[in-house]
DNA sequence: CACATCTACAACCATCACGTTGCAGATTAC
DNA sequence: GTAATCTGCAACGTGATGGTTGTAGATGTG
């Protein structure tokens, strides 16, 4: 069963903000394959690792990966759950949109002389 | 036929960027509904005109929406191709993560002693 | 014409975003 | 114990964001 809880409109604003970025997206995709290290993770990008911690740091301010402590190291893994809510959330747009169109093709069935508004 | 082109990660930046705002993502639902004017939309929201107009200027940069003009207004409408490319990218996540779902239940199936990595 | 409306754009300001360097704490390896 | 590694955090500079006000052009209305 899916819980499914409305996220708050600043948490979708994080959510977005978080994937806004090309580095962030190829974290999230790395974690996603295979959970890893934040200085394992830094190792990939031409930046230095506090830049690195803080892209993490925002990815997990939106709910997108989780880090988990083991040792020294602070492996980072993604929480794929949240990442489904975004795209629910881009669908809902596409229910829109569908709505849209069926109700403008009711009101032309209707009356060809309708006019919107 | 959907011709489906890659868009730069500097577009997916726009496009998410757009979303990461509530203002902007009720603008997006508004237009979706029913194309209409800047000044139209400004009267929703407690803000002045230009803010307004800048939110529609990074919509239409993303390319989610358009702007076409009919005599003094320009009126605005959506662009639900562009959101699709943006569901799209976050299905991806999705499916990189089924395949590591699948490749790790492969790899247990094969050999229990498995360790990653 | 005179006037109101819709839009555009520039200038300005406060805040945030994204990178840096430097320092300190915690853990593992030798 | 000593050294190396992983992490966290603060301070800082620069550029982008998100709002404002003000001015001006283009279009429709009386």
């Amino acid at each position: 069963m899916v819980v499914d809880v409305e996220p708050s409109q600043a948490e979708i604003d994080r959510i977005f903000h978080a994937l806004a970025d090309a580095t962030r997206r190829d974290i999230l995709a790395r974690v996603i394959e295979r959970e890893q290290s934040v200085s394992a993770l830094a190792r990939s990008y031409a930046m230095s690792l506090p830049a690195v911690q803080k892209h993490v740091g925002v990815l997990e301010a939106a709910g997108l990966v989780g880090k988990r402590r083991s040792g020294r190291e602070q492996r980072v893994h993604a929480e794929p759950e949240r990442i489904r809510i975004a795209r629910e959330l881009l669908d809902r747009f596409e229910v829109l949109w569908r709505a849209r169109i069926a109700t403008m093709a009711r009101l032309l069935a209707e009356d060809p002389t309708a006019r919107r508004e």
